[in-house]
DNA sequence: CTGGGGAGGGGGCCC
DNA sequence: CGGGCCCCCTCCCCA
Protein backbone atom coordinates (compact mmCIF):
# COMPACT_ATOMS: atom_id res chain seq x y z
CA UNK A 1 0.00 0.00 0.00
CA UNK A 2 2.85 2.33 0.56
CA UNK A 3 4.57 1.52 -2.83
CA UNK A 4 1.35 2.51 -4.01
CA UNK A 5 0.74 5.55 -2.68
CA UNK A 6 4.03 6.90 -2.39
CA UNK A 7 3.60 5.65 -7.10
CA UNK A 8 0.50 7.71 -6.65
CA UNK A 9 1.91 11.45 -5.04
CA UNK A 10 4.89 10.76 -7.54
CA UNK A 11 2.95 10.47 -10.24
CA UNK A 12 0.71 13.47 -9.32
CA UNK A 13 3.35 15.36 -8.77
CA UNK A 14 5.39 14.50 -11.72
CA UNK A 15 2.52 15.77 -13.51
CA UNK A 16 1.76 18.56 -10.90
CA UNK A 17 4.82 19.73 -12.46
CA UNK A 18 4.78 19.27 -15.78
CA UNK A 19 1.16 20.80 -16.13
CA UNK A 20 0.79 23.21 -13.37
CA UNK A 21 2.85 23.82 -10.99
CA UNK A 22 0.98 26.21 -8.96
CA UNK A 23 -2.46 25.21 -9.30
CA UNK A 24 -2.81 21.91 -7.65
CA UNK A 25 -4.11 20.93 -4.54
CA UNK A 26 -3.01 17.58 -3.33
CA UNK A 27 -5.16 16.16 0.03
CA UNK A 28 -4.90 13.36 2.03
CA UNK A 29 -6.84 13.25 4.70
CA UNK A 30 -4.75 10.62 6.00
CA UNK A 31 -1.99 12.47 6.51
CA UNK A 32 -3.48 15.26 8.43
CA UNK A 33 -1.39 17.17 11.09
CA UNK A 34 -1.71 14.33 12.92
CA UNK A 35 1.42 12.46 11.02
CA UNK A 36 2.90 15.66 9.88
CA UNK A 37 3.02 15.08 6.34
CA UNK A 38 0.50 17.42 4.94
CA UNK A 39 -0.91 19.80 7.08
CA UNK A 40 -2.45 21.80 5.44
CA UNK A 41 -4.80 19.84 3.51
CA UNK A 42 -8.02 21.21 3.14
CA UNK A 43 -11.23 18.82 2.79
CA UNK A 44 -12.88 21.17 0.69
CA UNK A 45 -13.00 18.01 -1.99
CA UNK A 46 -13.70 14.95 -0.40
CA UNK A 47 -14.42 11.97 -2.71
CA UNK A 48 -15.85 9.16 -1.29
CA UNK A 49 -13.67 6.90 -0.58
CA UNK A 50 -15.84 3.74 -2.74
CA UNK A 51 -17.31 6.62 -5.02
CA UNK A 52 -14.35 7.60 -6.90
CA UNK A 53 -16.02 8.01 -9.87
CA UNK A 54 -15.09 11.80 -10.14
CA UNK A 55 -14.98 11.80 -14.00
CA UNK A 56 -11.74 13.00 -15.42
CA UNK A 57 -13.64 15.22 -17.38
CA UNK A 58 -15.27 17.08 -14.26
CA UNK A 59 -14.67 20.64 -14.36
CA UNK A 60 -13.93 23.14 -11.97
CA UNK A 61 -13.54 26.87 -13.03
CA UNK A 62 -10.98 28.38 -12.05
CA UNK A 63 -10.24 31.94 -12.62
CA UNK A 64 -6.27 32.51 -13.45
CA UNK A 65 -7.02 36.53 -13.46
CA UNK A 66 -7.37 37.44 -16.96
CA UNK A 67 -9.03 34.41 -17.99
CA UNK A 68 -10.30 31.28 -17.24
CA UNK A 69 -9.35 27.86 -17.56
CA UNK A 70 -11.06 24.72 -16.62
CA UNK A 71 -9.26 21.88 -13.99
CA UNK A 72 -9.91 18.87 -13.85
CA UNK A 73 -10.45 16.72 -10.85
CA UNK A 74 -8.99 13.50 -10.14
CA UNK A 75 -9.64 11.73 -6.88
CA UNK A 76 -7.19 8.91 -6.03
CA UNK A 77 -8.04 6.80 -3.47
CA UNK A 78 -5.02 5.36 -1.70
CA UNK A 79 -5.52 1.80 -0.82
CA UNK A 80 -5.92 2.08 2.64
CA UNK A 81 -8.64 4.77 2.21
CA UNK A 82 -11.54 3.08 2.71
CA UNK A 83 -9.74 0.86 5.15
CA UNK A 84 -9.01 3.56 7.40
CA UNK A 85 -12.75 4.58 7.40
CA UNK A 86 -14.52 7.64 6.85
CA UNK A 87 -11.61 9.78 6.88
CA UNK A 88 -9.90 7.34 4.80
CA UNK A 89 -6.83 8.75 2.68
CA UNK A 90 -7.41 10.11 -0.59
CA UNK A 91 -6.25 12.78 -2.99
CA UNK A 92 -7.25 15.41 -5.04
CA UNK A 93 -5.79 16.76 -7.98
CA UNK A 94 -6.58 19.70 -10.06
CA UNK A 95 -5.18 19.16 -13.43
CA UNK A 96 -5.60 22.54 -15.72
CA UNK A 97 -6.42 21.87 -19.00
CA UNK A 98 -7.88 24.70 -21.62
CA UNK A 99 -10.91 24.39 -23.34
CA UNK A 100 -13.20 27.32 -21.41
CA UNK A 101 -17.12 26.85 -20.88
CA UNK A 102 -18.73 29.85 -20.81
CA UNK A 103 -20.37 28.59 -18.19
CA UNK A 104 -17.62 28.41 -16.13
CA UNK A 105 -17.19 31.86 -17.08
CA UNK A 106 -20.28 33.19 -15.80
CA UNK A 107 -19.66 31.68 -12.64
CA UNK A 108 -16.63 33.11 -12.55
CA UNK A 109 -18.09 36.42 -13.27
CA UNK A 110 -20.34 36.00 -10.66
CA UNK A 111 -18.08 35.51 -7.98
CA UNK A 112 -15.51 37.91 -8.40
CA UNK A 113 -18.81 40.37 -8.85
CA UNK A 114 -20.00 38.89 -6.06
CA UNK A 115 -23.20 39.95 -4.20
CA UNK A 116 -26.13 39.43 -5.62
CA UNK A 117 -25.24 38.05 -8.70
CA UNK A 118 -24.14 35.03 -7.56
CA UNK A 119 -27.53 34.25 -6.16
CA UNK A 120 -29.35 35.73 -9.39
CA UNK A 121 -27.20 33.32 -11.62
CA UNK A 122 -29.61 32.74 -14.42
CA UNK A 123 -28.66 29.13 -15.14
CA UNK A 124 -27.33 27.25 -12.17
CA UNK A 125 -25.60 24.31 -13.77
CA UNK A 126 -26.46 21.16 -12.77
CA UNK A 127 -23.65 19.20 -11.52
CA UNK A 128 -22.53 16.21 -9.42
CA UNK A 129 -21.90 17.46 -5.97
CA UNK A 130 -18.33 18.49 -4.97
CA UNK A 131 -18.79 17.95 -2.17
CA UNK A 132 -19.36 14.26 -1.24
CA UNK A 133 -19.18 11.94 1.55
CA UNK A 134 -16.64 9.82 2.65
CA UNK A 135 -17.90 6.36 3.03
CA UNK A 136 -21.14 7.30 2.91
CA UNK A 137 -23.32 5.65 0.42
CA UNK A 138 -25.66 7.86 -1.32
CA UNK A 139 -23.02 10.35 -1.14
CA UNK A 140 -23.16 12.08 -4.58
CA UNK A 141 -26.31 14.62 -4.86
CA UNK A 142 -28.56 14.25 -6.68
CA UNK A 143 -28.17 15.63 -10.69
CA UNK A 144 -31.14 17.49 -10.17
CA UNK A 145 -29.57 19.71 -7.45
CA UNK A 146 -28.07 22.55 -8.61
CA UNK A 147 -24.83 23.53 -7.91
CA UNK A 148 -22.12 25.31 -9.05
CA UNK A 149 -18.66 25.07 -7.93
CA UNK A 150 -15.94 27.58 -8.47
CA UNK A 151 -12.20 27.85 -7.75
CA UNK A 152 -11.01 30.88 -7.61
CA UNK A 153 -7.13 31.35 -7.62
CA UNK A 154 -6.40 34.61 -5.57
CA UNK A 155 -2.76 34.09 -3.93
CA UNK A 156 -0.62 32.24 -4.79
CA UNK A 157 2.81 31.37 -2.59
CA UNK A 158 4.96 28.94 -3.42
CA UNK A 159 8.24 28.09 -1.94
CA UNK A 160 7.83 28.50 1.33
CA UNK A 161 6.90 26.92 4.63
CA UNK A 162 3.11 26.91 4.25
CA UNK A 163 2.19 26.32 7.75
CA UNK A 164 -0.83 25.05 8.72
CA UNK A 165 -0.72 23.43 11.74
CA UNK A 166 -1.77 25.08 14.02
CA UNK A 167 1.14 24.09 16.24
CA UNK A 168 2.87 25.81 13.22
CA UNK A 169 0.79 29.08 12.55
CA UNK A 170 3.02 30.77 14.28
CA UNK A 171 0.81 31.83 16.66
CA UNK A 172 1.71 32.47 20.00
CA UNK A 173 0.50 30.50 23.30
CA UNK A 174 -3.37 31.35 23.59
CA UNK A 175 -3.33 33.66 26.95
CA UNK A 176 -2.55 36.27 24.48
CA UNK A 177 -0.10 36.05 21.36
CA UNK A 178 2.06 38.30 20.00
CA UNK A 179 1.44 37.63 16.67
CA UNK A 180 4.72 36.68 14.46
CA UNK A 181 6.12 39.62 12.92
CA UNK A 182 2.88 42.00 13.41
CA UNK A 183 1.50 40.50 10.66
CA UNK A 184 -2.17 40.96 11.90
CA UNK A 185 -2.98 44.50 12.87
CA UNK A 186 -6.42 44.79 13.79
CA UNK A 187 -8.51 47.63 12.15
CA UNK A 188 -12.04 47.77 12.83
CA UNK A 189 -14.23 49.33 9.96
CA UNK A 190 -17.33 48.42 10.86
CA UNK A 191 -20.30 49.12 9.36
CA UNK A 192 -22.86 50.77 11.78
CA UNK A 193 -24.89 47.86 9.55
CA UNK A 194 -24.57 44.69 10.87
CA UNK A 195 -25.92 42.45 8.16
CA UNK A 196 -23.25 40.46 8.17
CA UNK A 197 -23.74 39.62 12.29
CA UNK A 198 -26.18 38.01 12.53
CA UNK A 199 -28.24 41.74 13.34
CA UNK A 200 -27.40 41.85 16.45
CA UNK A 201 -27.45 44.99 17.52
CA UNK A 202 -26.04 44.67 20.67
CA UNK A 203 -22.63 43.73 18.81
CA UNK A 204 -22.22 47.18 17.24
CA UNK A 205 -20.89 49.22 20.23
CA UNK A 206 -17.36 49.27 18.53
CA UNK A 207 -18.48 50.03 15.26
CA UNK A 208 -16.90 53.02 14.28
CA UNK A 209 -19.26 53.95 11.11
CA UNK A 210 -17.03 53.08 8.49
CA UNK A 211 -18.83 52.00 5.09
CA UNK A 212 -16.29 49.39 5.20
CA UNK A 213 -18.61 46.12 5.62
CA UNK A 214 -16.67 43.81 7.28
CA UNK A 215 -14.21 43.75 10.22
CA UNK A 216 -11.27 43.24 8.74
CA UNK A 217 -7.35 42.43 9.29
CA UNK A 218 -4.53 43.89 7.50
CA UNK A 219 -1.80 40.99 6.76
CA UNK A 220 1.38 41.60 5.85
CA UNK A 221 2.16 39.08 4.47
CA UNK A 222 5.38 37.44 4.94
CA UNK A 223 6.44 35.07 2.86
CA UNK A 224 8.22 32.80 5.01
CA UNK A 225 5.56 32.97 7.56
CA UNK A 226 2.16 33.08 6.50
CA UNK A 227 -0.61 31.24 9.03
CA UNK A 228 -2.46 29.28 6.27
CA UNK A 229 -4.72 26.51 5.33
CA UNK A 230 -5.97 25.17 8.33
CA UNK A 231 -7.86 22.00 7.74
CA UNK A 232 -11.40 22.52 7.40
CA UNK A 233 -14.14 20.29 8.75
CA UNK A 234 -17.28 21.59 7.75
CA UNK A 235 -20.18 22.05 10.42
CA UNK A 236 -23.89 22.63 9.07
CA UNK A 237 -24.62 23.63 12.87
CA UNK A 238 -22.22 26.49 12.26
CA UNK A 239 -23.08 27.70 9.07
CA UNK A 240 -24.93 26.34 6.44
CA UNK A 241 -24.30 29.35 4.13
CA UNK A 242 -24.53 28.73 0.69
CA UNK A 243 -20.72 30.22 0.63
CA UNK A 244 -18.08 28.23 0.48
CA UNK A 245 -14.75 29.49 0.59
CA UNK A 246 -11.55 28.34 1.59
CA UNK A 247 -7.94 28.83 0.95
CA UNK A 248 -6.27 25.22 -0.08
CA UNK A 249 -2.67 25.28 0.38
CA UNK A 250 -0.29 22.49 0.08
CA UNK A 251 3.65 22.05 1.37
CA UNK A 252 3.06 19.53 -1.78
CA UNK A 253 2.22 15.83 -0.64
CA UNK A 254 5.54 14.73 -0.30
CA UNK A 255 6.29 16.61 2.46
CA UNK A 256 8.78 19.06 0.61
CA UNK A 257 9.07 22.24 1.36
CA UNK A 258 9.17 24.11 -2.11
CA UNK A 259 7.08 21.94 -4.23
CA UNK A 260 3.88 23.68 -2.66
CA UNK A 261 1.42 24.01 -5.14
CA UNK A 262 -1.17 26.14 -4.54
CA UNK A 263 -4.66 26.33 -5.60
CA UNK A 264 -4.79 29.15 -3.30
CA UNK A 265 -8.62 30.01 -2.66
CA UNK A 266 -11.46 27.77 -3.87
CA UNK A 267 -15.02 29.54 -3.31
CA UNK A 268 -17.58 27.15 -4.40
CA UNK A 269 -21.05 28.44 -4.45
CA UNK A 270 -23.55 25.58 -3.77
CA UNK A 271 -27.09 25.66 -4.40
CA UNK A 272 -29.38 23.42 -3.37
CA UNK A 273 -32.28 22.81 -1.32
CA UNK A 274 -32.30 24.41 2.29
CA UNK A 275 -29.70 22.31 4.09
CA UNK A 276 -30.96 20.81 7.34
CA UNK A 277 -29.40 22.64 10.49
CA UNK A 278 -27.69 20.09 12.67
CA UNK A 279 -30.21 20.43 15.21
CA UNK A 280 -33.21 19.71 12.63
CA UNK A 281 -31.02 16.82 11.76
CA UNK A 282 -30.38 15.18 15.42
CA UNK A 283 -34.55 15.83 15.23
CA UNK A 284 -34.69 13.68 12.70
CA UNK A 285 -32.02 11.23 13.25
CA UNK A 286 -32.31 8.71 15.98
CA UNK A 287 -29.16 8.22 16.83
CA UNK A 288 -26.77 10.49 17.94
CA UNK A 289 -23.73 7.84 20.10
CA UNK A 290 -20.76 7.65 18.83
CA UNK A 291 -21.43 5.37 16.05
CA UNK A 292 -24.10 5.87 13.82
CA UNK A 293 -25.20 9.21 15.29
CA UNK A 294 -21.36 10.61 14.54
CA UNK A 295 -22.32 9.01 10.78
CA UNK A 296 -25.29 11.02 10.80
CA UNK A 297 -23.50 13.51 11.76
CA UNK A 298 -20.78 13.48 9.10
CA UNK A 299 -23.31 12.47 6.32
CA UNK A 300 -25.23 15.89 7.39
CA UNK A 301 -21.95 17.81 6.35
CA UNK A 302 -20.63 16.42 3.83
CA UNK A 303 -23.62 15.33 1.49
CA UNK A 304 -24.91 18.25 2.23
CA UNK A 305 -24.45 20.70 -0.67
CA UNK A 306 -24.62 23.58 1.33
CA UNK A 307 -22.13 22.58 3.13
CA UNK A 308 -19.30 25.18 3.84
CA UNK A 309 -16.30 26.10 4.81
CA UNK A 310 -14.45 29.61 5.30
CA UNK A 311 -10.95 29.92 5.54
CA UNK A 312 -11.07 32.74 7.85
CA UNK A 313 -7.66 33.93 7.83
CA UNK A 314 -8.15 35.17 4.30
CA UNK A 315 -11.10 36.29 4.90
CA UNK A 316 -9.66 39.71 6.03
CA UNK A 317 -7.99 40.77 3.02
CA UNK A 318 -10.16 44.22 0.58
CA UNK A 319 -12.00 43.02 -2.25
CA UNK A 320 -11.81 39.54 -0.80
CA UNK A 321 -15.39 38.56 -2.45
CA UNK A 322 -16.30 36.98 1.00
CA UNK A 323 -16.15 40.07 2.48
CA UNK A 324 -18.16 41.35 0.09
CA UNK A 325 -20.78 38.53 0.13
CA UNK A 326 -21.18 38.78 4.48
CA UNK A 327 -21.31 42.65 3.91
CA UNK A 328 -24.55 44.78 4.27
CA UNK A 329 -24.94 45.26 0.79
CA UNK A 330 -24.93 41.79 0.01
CA UNK A 331 -28.14 40.95 1.00
CA UNK A 332 -27.89 37.12 -0.15
CA UNK A 333 -25.22 37.43 2.22
CA UNK A 334 -26.94 38.75 4.91
CA UNK A 335 -29.87 35.68 4.58
CA UNK A 336 -27.64 33.47 4.34
CA UNK A 337 -25.36 34.73 7.31
CA UNK A 338 -28.79 35.21 9.38
CA UNK A 339 -28.73 31.47 9.13
CA UNK A 340 -25.22 31.02 10.58
CA UNK A 341 -26.04 30.73 13.49
CA UNK A 342 -29.07 28.95 15.14
CA UNK A 343 -31.00 30.23 17.37
CA UNK A 344 -29.32 28.66 20.39
CA UNK A 345 -26.06 30.61 18.87
CA UNK A 346 -27.66 34.06 18.43
CA UNK A 347 -28.91 33.16 22.25
CA UNK A 348 -25.68 32.33 23.64
CA UNK A 349 -23.78 34.61 22.16
CA UNK A 350 -25.89 37.50 23.36
CA UNK A 351 -25.91 35.89 27.07
CA UNK A 352 -22.05 34.83 26.78
CA UNK A 353 -20.55 37.22 24.47
CA UNK A 354 -22.83 39.85 23.31
CA UNK A 355 -21.40 42.28 25.60
CA UNK A 356 -17.78 41.64 24.85
CA UNK A 357 -17.47 44.68 22.46
CA UNK A 358 -19.66 46.79 24.71
CA UNK A 359 -18.51 46.19 28.11
CA UNK A 360 -14.43 46.11 28.12
CA UNK A 361 -14.12 47.28 24.40
CA UNK A 362 -10.18 48.17 25.48
CA UNK A 363 -9.67 44.50 25.85
CA UNK A 364 -11.75 43.27 23.15
CA UNK A 365 -10.32 44.83 20.45
CA UNK A 366 -10.46 41.86 18.17
CA UNK A 367 -13.56 41.47 16.53
CA UNK A 368 -15.23 38.11 15.65
CA UNK A 369 -15.83 38.89 11.31
CA UNK A 370 -19.03 36.84 11.68
CA UNK A 371 -20.69 37.88 14.99
CA UNK A 372 -18.34 40.82 16.18
CA UNK A 373 -17.63 39.55 19.29
CA UNK A 374 -15.05 40.76 20.59
CA UNK A 375 -11.60 38.81 22.03
CA UNK A 376 -8.38 40.20 23.24
CA UNK A 377 -6.41 39.30 21.28
CA UNK A 378 -5.92 37.33 17.63
CA UNK A 379 -6.03 33.87 18.24
CA UNK A 380 -8.43 33.61 20.34
CA UNK A 381 -11.04 35.43 18.00
CA UNK A 382 -9.54 33.12 15.38
CA UNK A 383 -10.32 29.74 17.29
CA UNK A 384 -13.63 31.71 18.07
CA UNK A 385 -14.43 31.68 14.26
CA UNK A 386 -13.95 28.34 13.85
CA UNK A 387 -17.38 28.27 15.56
CA UNK A 388 -18.66 29.87 12.43
CA UNK A 389 -16.32 28.36 9.85
CA UNK A 390 -16.62 24.95 11.21
CA UNK A 391 -12.65 24.57 11.00
CA UNK A 392 -11.68 21.83 12.80
CA UNK A 393 -8.41 21.55 12.79
CA UNK A 394 -7.67 18.30 15.72
CA UNK A 395 -8.86 15.10 14.71
CA UNK A 396 -8.88 11.96 16.78
CA UNK A 397 -6.69 9.30 15.50
CA UNK A 398 -9.17 6.89 16.85
CA UNK A 399 -12.24 7.28 15.20
CA UNK A 400 -12.29 10.71 12.51
CA UNK A 401 -13.89 13.22 14.37
CA UNK A 402 -12.53 16.34 14.98
CA UNK A 403 -12.29 19.32 16.80
CA UNK A 404 -11.90 23.09 16.63
CA UNK A 405 -9.92 22.88 19.95
CA UNK A 406 -7.41 20.91 20.99
CA UNK A 407 -9.07 20.71 24.13
CA UNK A 408 -11.69 19.01 23.32
CA UNK A 409 -9.99 16.65 21.04
CA UNK A 410 -8.46 15.89 24.37
CA UNK A 411 -11.83 15.59 26.23
CA UNK A 412 -12.84 13.39 23.79
CA UNK A 413 -10.44 11.02 24.01
CA UNK A 414 -11.40 9.91 27.00
CA UNK A 415 -14.24 8.47 25.13
CA UNK A 416 -11.89 5.98 24.13
CA UNK A 417 -9.36 5.53 26.86
CA UNK A 418 -12.28 4.96 28.82
CA UNK A 419 -10.62 7.48 31.90
CA UNK A 420 -12.59 8.68 34.35
CA UNK A 421 -10.58 11.13 35.81
CA UNK A 422 -13.43 13.07 37.94
CA UNK A 423 -14.63 11.10 40.44
CA UNK A 424 -17.50 11.65 43.03
CA UNK A 425 -16.18 11.32 46.48
CA UNK A 426 -19.55 10.92 48.13
CA UNK A 427 -19.62 7.74 45.70
CA UNK A 428 -18.14 5.96 43.67
CA UNK A 429 -19.10 7.32 40.47
CA UNK A 430 -16.62 8.95 38.22
CA UNK A 431 -16.94 11.33 35.13
CA UNK A 432 -14.71 11.93 32.05
CA UNK A 433 -16.43 15.53 31.95
CA UNK A 434 -15.68 17.57 35.03
CA UNK A 435 -19.59 18.59 34.23
CA UNK A 436 -20.56 15.73 34.48
CA UNK A 437 -19.28 15.33 37.98
CA UNK A 438 -20.83 18.83 39.11
CA UNK A 439 -24.02 17.73 37.62
CA UNK A 440 -23.90 14.04 39.24
CA UNK A 441 -23.28 15.23 42.74
CA UNK A 442 -26.55 17.04 42.99
CA UNK A 443 -27.84 13.67 43.30
CA UNK A 444 -26.25 13.93 46.69
CA UNK A 445 -26.46 17.45 47.47
CA UNK A 446 -30.70 17.28 46.32
CA UNK A 447 -29.50 20.73 44.16
CA UNK A 448 -31.85 21.54 41.55
CA UNK A 449 -31.44 24.32 40.03
CA UNK A 450 -33.45 24.77 37.11
CA UNK A 451 -37.21 25.36 38.05
CA UNK A 452 -40.24 25.38 35.68
CA UNK A 453 -41.38 29.06 35.54
CA UNK A 454 -44.87 27.46 35.13
CA UNK A 455 -45.48 25.08 38.18
CA UNK A 456 -42.63 25.94 39.96
CA UNK A 457 -41.03 22.01 39.58
CA UNK A 458 -37.22 21.88 39.81
CA UNK A 459 -35.10 19.82 37.95
CA UNK A 460 -31.20 19.07 38.40
CA UNK A 461 -30.89 18.74 34.78
CA UNK A 462 -31.25 21.79 32.46
CA UNK A 463 -32.60 19.34 30.01
CA UNK A 464 -35.22 17.76 32.38
CA UNK A 465 -36.50 21.32 32.57
CA UNK A 466 -36.41 21.74 28.56
CA UNK A 467 -38.60 18.72 28.44
CA UNK A 468 -40.40 19.43 31.13
CA UNK A 469 -42.21 22.51 29.65
CA UNK A 470 -43.25 20.26 27.01
CA UNK A 471 -45.95 19.52 29.65
CA UNK A 472 -47.54 23.06 29.67
CA UNK A 473 -46.79 24.06 26.31
CA UNK A 474 -48.37 20.52 24.96
CA UNK A 475 -45.49 20.53 21.90
CA UNK A 476 -45.17 17.56 20.64
CA UNK A 477 -42.72 17.70 17.42
CA UNK A 478 -42.15 14.12 17.31
CA UNK A 479 -44.67 12.43 14.98
CA UNK A 480 -44.57 8.47 14.04
CA UNK A 481 -44.55 8.38 10.19
CA UNK A 482 -46.61 5.32 10.66
CA UNK A 483 -49.61 6.21 12.51
CA UNK A 484 -49.51 10.41 13.04
CA UNK A 485 -49.21 9.83 16.80
CA UNK A 486 -47.20 12.59 17.95
CA UNK A 487 -44.68 12.49 21.06
CA UNK A 488 -43.31 15.34 23.23
CA UNK A 489 -40.06 13.13 23.05
CA UNK A 490 -37.96 11.55 20.38
CA UNK A 491 -37.51 8.84 22.68
CA UNK A 492 -41.29 8.47 23.22
CA UNK A 493 -41.53 8.17 19.59
CA UNK A 494 -38.99 5.75 18.93
CA UNK A 495 -40.38 3.45 21.83
CA UNK A 496 -43.58 3.62 20.61
CA UNK A 497 -42.38 2.28 16.65
CA UNK A 498 -40.59 -0.13 18.31
CA UNK A 499 -43.36 -1.74 19.67
CA UNK A 500 -46.29 -0.67 17.40
CA UNK A 501 -44.54 -0.66 14.25
CA UNK A 502 -41.43 -2.50 14.88
CA UNK A 503 -39.08 -0.30 13.07
CA UNK A 504 -35.29 -0.27 14.30
C1' DC B 1 -48.63 1.64 26.87
C1' DT B 2 -47.66 6.34 27.59
C1' DG B 3 -45.37 9.91 29.51
C1' DG B 4 -42.67 12.23 33.18
C1' DG B 5 -38.52 12.44 35.28
C1' DG B 6 -33.57 11.00 36.83
C1' DA B 7 -29.16 10.30 35.34
C1' DG B 8 -25.01 9.83 32.55
C1' DG B 9 -22.29 10.46 27.99
C1' DG B 10 -20.31 13.61 25.33
C1' DG B 11 -19.63 17.67 22.08
C1' DG B 12 -19.47 23.03 21.54
C1' DC B 13 -17.82 26.89 23.27
C1' DC B 14 -16.03 30.50 26.35
C1' DC B 15 -13.24 32.11 30.22
C1' DC C 1 -4.85 24.04 28.94
C1' DG C 2 -8.08 23.17 32.37
C1' DG C 3 -12.45 24.57 34.26
C1' DG C 4 -16.92 25.39 33.53
C1' DC C 5 -21.32 25.98 31.42
C1' DC C 6 -24.57 24.83 27.92
C1' DC C 7 -26.71 21.74 25.13
C1' DC C 8 -28.31 17.45 23.01
C1' DC C 9 -28.59 12.72 23.26
C1' DT C 10 -29.78 8.12 25.17
C1' DC C 11 -31.01 4.93 28.72
C1' DC C 12 -33.56 3.79 32.52
C1' DC C 13 -37.14 3.76 36.06
C1' DC C 14 -41.63 4.43 37.49
C1' DA C 15 -46.44 6.14 37.90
Amino acid sequence: MKVSRERAERTIRERVLAIRPRGVKLLDRNRGMARGHLTGGHRSFVMPAGHNKWRDDQPITVDEGSGTSTQHVIMIESADGEAAGPGGSSLVKQERTEGDDPQHSREIQTVETGDQSTTAMPQPRTRRSITAVSGMPNAIKSETDKETLTVTKRLLHTGSDHRSDPERLGLGPLGCPAVPGSDYLPIFRQSQRTDHSCGDGDRDALDTGSDDPSCSYVTEMDPGNIPLGLETQTDLSRGDWNRYRSSVFSEGCLGKKGEGLVVDEVTVKVEGDVPPTRNGDRHLGDGHSQGRGFLDYRESLETNPNVTTHSTLHAFRDGDPVSRSMGPSDSHGHVLFDQILNSNDMARTQAQGGEATSGNSKEKRFLCMFCNKGFSCLQKVEIHQRVHTGEKPFSCTQCQMRFAQTGDLKRHQRVHTGEKPFGCHLCRASFSHSSSLKRHQRVHTGEKPYSCPQCEKRFSHQHHLKIHLKVHTGARSFACTHCGKSFSERSYLRIHQQKKHSTI
